[in-house]
DNA sequence: TGACATTAAATGTATGTACATAAATTTGCA
DNA sequence: TGCAAATTTATGTACATACATTTAATGTCA
């Protein structure tokens, strides 16, 4: 039931052997913990791969989102909606690339309620320096192949499918 | 490449269907995304379950395995050991699970540098009303059948299995 | 014994998430 | 016109993660 994330980290192995439970209650249950626990791998791996270049999961996506509008601004309604997680704060991520010189912020003349944000000569560059070390790369689910990777897709969306939220 | 989780959660469907940008460079940076993107959304189902008995997830995990010690103490060491992160900080949320009178903390008198950290009356109430309201069960996987929830555990193991951590 | 390393927990700092609220601007309509 | 509602961003609070440092107690060994 719980799991030494480091540990797996650096020692790959199934989840089984890291459990200090004994078992799980059921395939469901495994699969439960399974899926968490492989996403957190993930993300922990991604993590360290961008420490080196002074930034954070979320401050590259919103790097990345602004390079896709480039040279256009983006305003923070429009970080809101491309971000992975609709609630997490948007502002103050900007305040952390803006601190680094990666983006500017200016008011929109046309809307004075909305800012304007930009990516910066220096923040095209961090992206693409990143990009050609091949960060991106080595955090693929290089494990797998095509017919298996088909094959999670599926299953990852099957799991989301049919039913609402309880209680809201 | 950019999801919007409140929308997906409330109204589940395919994951291309929520993209921002128009489509994955391939079926593997799709599965990437897809994993952490599906996490997210279990974890954020059962956040919102937890929440009607003031506990956040990482107290419910700590109340359980402090259940799974009693009457026997625990110490932070042995709750850091069992966690899903190795290097979250057990003793702030034990702060949390003590101020709610749900578990006490005494020095441990066998090592005055340990502590030991025992579920209350009142945590083992609290976890047996979860469970018997079957908030556990709420979040599981039910979209799946036997052999596709075996699949994914195999896929999932899959994905961890054969490398190291890059560059560490 | 006493100096030094080790261990266990707590604390500090930076970041992020979740949620509520505030502040400024714009919109819309009586 | 003028005032309420809506919009856009920023801020505040509580909690958690990640990582470094501190404090106290214990262990080790010359």
């Amino acid at each position: 039931m719980y799991i030494n994330l480091h540990l797996i980290l650096l020692h790959p192995m199934r989840i089984e052997d890291e459990i200090k439970q004994p078992i799980f209650r059921d395939d469901f249950q495994k699969a439960h913990i399974n899926l968490l626990f492989t996403a957190s791998w993930l993300q922990l791996r991604q993590a360290v791969a961008f420490k080196p270049y002074g930034l954070t999961l979320p401050q590259f996506n919103i790097l990345r989102i602004l390079r896709g509008q480039h040279p256009l601004p983006a305003t923070v309604a429009l970080l809101i909606d491309r971000m992975l997680d609709k609630t997490s704060n948007a502002s103050r991520i900007v305040d952390r690339l803006e601190e680094k010189k990666l983006v500017t912020r200016t008011v929109c003349p046309a809307n004075r309620r909305a800012v304007d944000i930009r990516i910066t000569v220096a923040g095209l560059a961090l992206l693409e320096r990143i990009e050609q070390d091949g960060v991106l790369n080595a955090s693929d689910l290089t494990q797998l192949n095509d017919a298996e990777v088909q094959q999670l897709n599926g299953l990852l969306d099957k799991i989301r499918s049919g039913d609402e939220l309880p209680g809201r």
